[in-house]
RNA sequence: CGGGGCGUGGCGCAGUUUGGCUAGCGCGUCGGCUUUGGGAGCCGAAGGUCGCCGGUUCAAGUCCGGCCGCCCCGACCA
């Protein structure tokens, strides 16, 4: 390929409102260009590129077993009513009728579509296991889009799901895509960490996110020091304090002033105390009973974890006009103390290692110091209510400390059960004739996604430096003086037998100096750099330069070609 | 949706405070000459409803109101 027959348009400056790396440098070096929020063209070189990622998530899918196939984006309504996730799938789906007043969604996933196709052709257990997948446009209405392609409405992924009999085979099939997962993302350059989830609107258990740990990420991994064990902050866990023996109590608890004090730092300022020394008193509805959460002042409850332990998906915080009513006070004075008997007290674990502490008085511009557990408060159980923070000690290991890391999202890996299967009558018989539904797993890849991880985690400050595996081109010939026949003619010779190699080779031959040129080349990010000028002609060796570290080579003009694949196969 | 910032040729910006005459600058683009191993020089040229609508005024890029769009921070997820 030549540039001047291609399509290549970089920019001199960044767009100013390309914040984070990956977006400045794919939109300065024309392979992306948005058209509106978190929606992007993709130019060229980065159509290239995405491909390229795609082959590859391709090549590892097909290796383990799974098979490929294509679904639509719209899809009817009345699919969605049967899982029942028309009016709870978040963000909200897309949705559009038709001439004749037919309702769909722009797919945000395929769980549904999946679900009933193979419910239609799969009748026997002799017929599993199997896991389908495709690569296709997603479609969410974020509700905030933003860093480039890291967040985005329209998006490619490969979405896969596994069909089995049962558990058993649920863990085979689950392990492939992990292994499969972990072979895409090192043919992919991109040093991953594997970390515990959380299953979000998909619903499922066993969950596993692989995350490149990244500045400009939107999540938070917490990994411990010491150990293996990596989760994602959302059900990251530390190891519980030491529960103080009961009757150790300083004295009885005395109900004190604390007027207009609502917040925790309202509290301890007038109390002249910390936040740890409080216990909070959050109030849920979880259905139709209510439950008041206990953590540590200083502490956040984690909604997840409360409705996890509850086995709830409808959890949430109680109204003003709800906490009125159960503690008989304004908002801000809430305690486990004097609670209706029909509220459940959940408190976090380490409220079992607290003593003496300040609860709400569950009246208005009041508060109870000297309050103490087991003693002036039972609750009715304990649990790990609360998001972990950096420093916490490790849940799985004697002496690890927790550290916190913002971190990218690149896949995800669930294993649903029959959650689809049940809602959608994906039924198989079984060995003794009895109908029973398949058991599933979802596996998910954000292919554009991880071109951004890709730059972010690969590039300086000329430009993006790809991996072999996934640079548009491998090798940019940069033909300095085009109007130099003897160049042009060496040059185009050397192109075409490098593309005969079967390499992917680009030839700059544009009426352009050298300086615009090179200065492209690193922008762009070509592994690896094949200079022709007058230099050439001189001392009859072409200079080769390698982008990630700048490493030259000379080699001799006439087993040029050669000699630049053998240097390419170690790339 | 709440909070903050920003909308002026393809890209980056000035001008808006204090309204005033043909709306400027750099890059890029087109033509010409020179130059030619790290984003060239000179000459000439094209390209803009100043986000949109309405209002105030003799006069609006500039003041007022409404709306739209984009970016960043918070609740979601590949």
């Amino acid at each position: 390929m030549r540039v001047t027959e291609f399509y290549i348009h970089t920019l001199r400056e960044a767009p100013s409102d390309a914040q984070i790396p990956s977006d400045r440098l794919l939109r300065r070096a024309g392979f992306i260009r948005p058209v509106a929020a978190g929606v992007f063209n993709y130019l060229p070189l980065g159509y290239i590129v995405l491909r390229r990622i795609e082959q590859i998530v391709r090549e590892e899918m097909n290796a383990a077993g799974a098979v490929e196939l294509f679904m639509p984006v719209m899809q009817p309504r009345e699919l969605w009513e049967r899982s029942g996730r028309w009016d709870t799938f978040e963000p909200q789906p897309l949705r559009f009728k038709d001439r004749t007043g037919r309702e769909f969604c722009m797919g945000p996933t395929h769980e549904e579509v999946i679900t009933t196709l193979v419910a239609d052709d799969i009748t026997s257990y002799k017929q599993l296991p199997v896991t389908l997948y495709q690569i296709q446009t997603k479609f969410r209405d974020e509700i905030r889009p933003r860093g480039g392609l890291i967040r985005v409405k329209e998006f490619t992924m490969k979405d896969a799901y596994s069909f089995d009999l049962d558990r058993a085979g649920l863990d085979l099939s689950y392990d492939k895509m992990y292994e499969a997962y972990v072979r895409i993302f090192d043919r992919c350059g991109l040093q991953v960490e594997v970390v515990l989830a959380e299953a979000g609107s998909m619903g499922g258990f066993d969950t596993r996110e692989f995350m490149l740990i990244c500045e400009n990420g939107e999540d938070t991994v917490f990994k411990c020091d010491a150990c293996e064990y990596a989760s994602n902050a959302d059900c990251a866990s530390s190891r519980p304090p030491q529960p103080l023996p009961a009757g150790d109590a300083a004295g009885p608890p005395e109900l004190v002033d604390t007027p207009g004090a609502k917040t925790i730092e309202a509290v301890t300022r007038m109390l002249d105390t910390t936040a740890d020394r409080l216990v909070k008193t959050l109030l849920c509805r979880a259905g139709d009973r209510f439950v008041a959460a206990l953590v540590r002042g200083d502490r956040e409850l984690n909604e997840g974890k409360l409705a996890a332990y509850l086995q709830t998906e409808d959890l949430r915080m109680a109204n003003d006009e709800e906490v009125e009513r159960l503690t008989r006070a304004q908002v801000g004075y809430a305690g486990p103390i004097g609670l209706p008997e029909a509220v459940t007290i959940v408190a976090d674990h380490e409220i079992a290692a607290m003593q003496d502490c300040v609860v709400g008085a569950n009246k208005t511009d009041a508060h109870i110091v000297g309050a103490n557990v087991g003693v002036d408060f039972r609750p009715d159980d304990y649990a790990d209510l609360r998001y972990v923070v950096a420093g916490d000690p490790c849940s799985e290991c004697e002496d690890g400390r927790l550290q916190g890391y913002r971190a990218i999202e690149l896949a995800h890996i669930f294993k649903l059960g029959t959650k689809y299967s049940e809602a959608l009558g994906a039924l198989v018989q079984d060995e003794s004739g009895r109908q029973r539904a398949m058991v599933m797993g979802c596996y998910g890849v954000g292919v554009s996604r991880m071109m951004a991880a890709i730059v972010e985690q690969s590039h300086d400050d000329k430009g993006i430096i790809w991996p072999r595996a996934v640079a548009p081109f491998e090798v940019v010939i940069l033909l300095l003086d085009p109007d130099d026949a003897d160049l042009a003619i060496g040059a185009a010779r050397l192109h075409d037998q490098l593309e005969a190699r079967g390499c992917r080779v680009l030839l700059d031959d544009r009426q352009e100096r050298a300086g615009v040129k090179f200065n492209d080349a690193e922008l762009i990010g070509y592994p690896l750099r094949v200079v022709l000028g007058k230099r050439t002609k001189d001392s009859g060796q072409i200079e080769l330069q390698r982008r990630r570290d700048g490493e030259q080579f000379n080699v001799p003009t006439d087993a040029a070609a050669d000699d630049i694949m053998g240097i390419l196969q170690e790339l």
